[in-house]
Parts: structure tokens; C-alpha cells; sequence
DNA sequence: AAAATATGTGCTGAATAATGGAACAAATGA
DNA sequence: TCATTTGTTCCATTATTCAGCACATATTTT
């Protein structure tokens, strides 16, 4: 059967390497066991033979990925956790949030941000400027102080259980309306987790307003966070209302679409 | 060294598979990478044949590791963050804690036990029983609500930022002191993040008070809570602050510990 | 335009490298 | 005490991976 292998099979399947697809079985199996586990388990449970469970083990052991106990017995290390996580970190949110920042760009005319946390700031990671004749002015790396922007009160709202003591003693004040008292803070930050989404009311610059929700991902982990920002000037009645909807609409969606990445 | 065996080889290193070494290389270098990379760019970076680094790529692929992109390039997916996580979410937080619980349980006296979240629950993996005539009394594998014992007050402040809006409606009562009104566990969580350790004056059994402290991973993660069980009546005046520190202590122990694991 | 240099992908023969089974020592349980 | 079961080593066999080339597209340079 040389010409045609199998009639029934209208993709060809690429050739994939048995070595590498064994061993990363091996891993997630060790990955998602509740304990450690030996040679001989793992080979009953993959089907492989034990000698080459143990190969792949070595290997696995000398790369860092597993490590052995006192026992024999096999477990999974934090490196598998580090190597996971890296995905994350160099994520390119940019990429995966570039048409919601573009729809928010259109639908609202004003500018629109994209931050991640950094500290006890947020860093823009990209932009969209505004295309009303009076703007505001952040540039693309600039960065803010997370306690007194959208950005930053969203991505702080939800992580606020770990960033709490931090925040002690560290609420500069910028304008008349920054939040400086912890106790405030608790309770604007308990106003943030119940809208879904953050509300700078001109506390970093003066008559400058800016809305922001969070985008996280599966596990509920905050990435970053969406924003606009908007000189009071530009704002008739109601408009607050409805970027504000249009912000969490769209982290929504940034949020929805790092799930099937 | 009967005969020489290794002369100027010291350790024996045990041959491994090359295939899963590359393949693992392949898949670390686009985790790293920030965006997406060739197959030519990989192949150069690391030094293997375009066609091997094409292979393990497509391999990678078909486990679900990597993705191509539209334009040919490949990066990591989320798969790889999620087996990554895997290995946290089983991680045996007992062999990790144990010594952690037999030093509280000695200077306590009291019952000491280990619990993880489980929605709006802890369930506690493992416990040691007090010493005292007088105890309390959950088994192992059992639950309890997460709002109102030390252990579950010690993880929800710690994510009370996702966690906040999931509680509301769910405050269910247990005892006279039993917080109920999401206003006062909002104050109750930022009570908790400020001191670093949350107490239960009695808000699911009557007369037994619990300590808690969180346990974390080396990025801020909240993994479980380390708590001491006590009835009222076992305590003198001050226990309750010693204890409360004691918990602190035990669970920043477990915290430093995992961090080098 | 056109040539030159990239790129990713598909083959194939060659041989390396992974494989499975047997054999071993060391625990463990009957 | 023997009988299992464990992890580990070894080795001949061969199946598997590998490098190199060929090819189709892009992209860049001339």
C-alpha cells in the first residue's frame, strides 16, 4: 500500500517524535498526581515499559523537571511550575488585546490604555491616542501609580489581599482627590470588586478622569488591565456611565479570549 | 574500583534521551521568548538541524504545547501554564508543612490543622490533634465554611479581591457571631490583611475560636492557610496573641520552604 | 523586474539513539 | 524462609530520529 496508506484518513498525521511525546506524558502524569510516584506505577499506568519509564525519568531528573526522593519515588518540581508561568509572564497582551482596545478607540474617541503592574505602578504597555482635539497624554512605557489610576485601582481591586500592606504608607498624593488613608482605600477598593470595574475621578490629574477593568486569566490571575482616559471637559452626562460599561465589556473579552490561547 | 571504571569520572552521568532533552529545550526557548519565534530562529538559537527543531515543533504541537500562528511562527500555549500549575495544585502541602504543624502543635497543645480552599470551603489535608482534655474536633477531609474559621478567613483575605463578589449571598450563619453582612466582612478582610493572620472568635462553633495564616507560593499565590483549633475555655489571658503569632510564623516558615522546593 | 536570499515544509536513506526484555540487588511482605 | 515487588543496569536489535537536500513561498536586494 504505498501509494495511498489509508483511504480513510484525509489528514495526514505529521510523524511525531515518541521520545519527546513519552517523556512529556510522564511528566503530566506527574504533574497531576496527588503524590509521588514510582518507576513500576508510572509504567502500569502509561503502558510503557518500566525501563524506558526510568530513562525518561533520568532525563526529566537531569533537565530539573522532576526530582527523586529519598524513596525512589518520583515528583514533579517547581520548575514545571516556572516554566508555565513564564508563558504568562511573556505573554503578549498586546496582541491578544489590540482589537478591544481598538473597538474601545472607536466607540469612544478618547485614549485608551493597556497596563500591567509593576510594583506599586502600573506600566503602559500600549496605547491608542485620542482623537479628540483635547487629550491626555500618558506615552506607551510611562507609568502611574496604581492607588490613583482606572488601570491601577482595577488591577489593585483584585489582588487587594496581597497588595494591602503594601499600599500602607505608600498613597502619594497627587491631587485633591487622590485616595491617602488606607480605611478609604478599603472601601473604594470594595466599590471596585463589586462594579467590576475602577474609577479614577481626576485623583492623579487634575480634571482628568480614567476608567479601567482588570483582564485576567482562567484561574481568575489578574494580567492587566484595560483603561481610557478622559479630561473632564469632553464629559457630557451619561458618558461616564457608558465607558465605563464599554472598559468592562472589553477586559471581559480580552479576558474570555486568553482562555483559548 | 575493582578494576578502574572511572578514573577521572567521578559521577557516573546517566545518558539521556536526546530527543526529550531538544524537544524540552525547544519548549523552555518559546516560553521565554516574548513573542512568537520560527522554526529558523530556533534552530539557530539552539543549535539543531531547521528540520529537527521543525519535527519537535510539530510534535509539541500535536500534544497541544505550541501553537502555530497564522504567518508560520509558533508559541507556547496556555497548555504548558496549565500543567505547569498542576503541579501546585497537588503538591503535597503536607510533607512540606508537616514539621511546621508538629512545631505549633507542641507549643500549642491545641489542635492544629492544614487546609486548602475548595470553592467557598477550606477543606483541611491533615491535622494533629490536641493534646488538651478538651478539644476540638474536625476529622481530616472535612469542611468548613470559608468565611467564618481562622483558616478560611486567612486564604480569603488573601484573594478577597476575586473572592468578594462570589461571597456575596453565600454568608451563611453559624453562630451568634457569624459575619453575615458583606460590609462587615469586608472590614473583617482588611483587618485580616493588616495583621497577617485572621481569628474566628467563635463564628462556626460556638466557644471555639481558630487562628489562621496563609501559606504562598514564591509569587504572592495563596495555597493554603495553616490553623489552631482552641475552645475558650483552654485559654488564659495572652494565649490568644501567642497563638496568633505562633500561626504567623509557622506559615511564613512553610511559605520560605516552598520557595526552594 | 529580476535575482538573491530568506523563510517553512516534505522526503529519504543512513545510522544513531531509543527500545524492551532479561538479569540484578534491595526492599518488602507472607 | 521464600516469594514478590521494587528500582536499576546492561545490551543486542531495530525502529526512530536525524541531516541534508529539494521545493514552494515570501521578503529583500540588485
Amino acid at each position: 500500500m504505498n501509494e495511498q496508506a489509508e483511504a480513510a484518513a484525509p489528514k495526514k498525521e505529521p510523524r511525531l517524535d515518541s521520545t519527546l511525546s513519552k517523556g512529556l506524558m510522564v511528566l503530566e502524569a506527574l504533574t497531576a498526581a496527588k503524590g509521588a510516584k514510582g518507576v513500576s506505577e508510572l509504567s502500569r499506568e502509561l503502558e510503557l515499559t518500566k525501563s524506558n519509564v526510568f530513562r525518561l525519568l533520568q532525563t526529566l531528573a537531569a533537565l530539573g523537571y522532576v526530582q527523586a526522593t529519598e524513596d525512589k519515588l518520583y515528583r514533579a518540581t517547581l520548575k514545571t511550575w516556572q516554566v508555565g508561568r513564564a508563558v504568562v509572564e511573556n505573554f503578549n497582551l498586546r496582541d491578544v488585546a489590540g482589537s478591544a482596545m481598538q473597538m474601545l478607540s472607536t466607540k469612544t474617541g478618547e485614549a485608551i490604555y493597556l497596563a500591567v503592574q509593576d510594583g506599586l505602578n502600573v506600566v503602559y504597555i500600549d496605547k491608542i491616542d485620542s482623537t479628540q482635539p483635547i487629550r491626555s497624554w500618558n506615552p506607551v512605557a510611562g507609568t502611574a501609580p496604581i492607588h490613583c489610576v482606572g488601570t491601577g485601582k482595577a488591577i489593585l481591586a483584585a489582588s487587594y489581599g496581597r497588595m494591602r500592606e503594601r499600599m500602607i504608607g505608600n498613597l502619594t498624593k497627587f491631587t485633591d482627590r487622590t485616595i491617602t488613608s488606607i480605611k478609604f482605600l478599603d472601601e473604594e477598593m470594595a466599590a471596585t470588586q463589586g462594579r467590576g470595574y475602577a474609577i479614577d475621578t481626576g485623583e492623579f490629574r487634575d480634571r482628568i478622569r480614567s476608567f479601567g477593568a482588570a483582564i485576567s486569566l482562567p484561574d481568575g490571575e489578574v494580567v492587566g488591565a484595560l483603561g481610557v482616559s478622559v479630561p473632564e471637559i469632553n464629559l457630557e452626562p451619561g458618558d461616564q456611565e457608558r465607558i465605563c460599561d464599554l472598559v468592562k465589556m472589553a477586559a471581559e473579552s480580552v479576558t474570555h479570549r486568553l482562555q483559548q490561547i
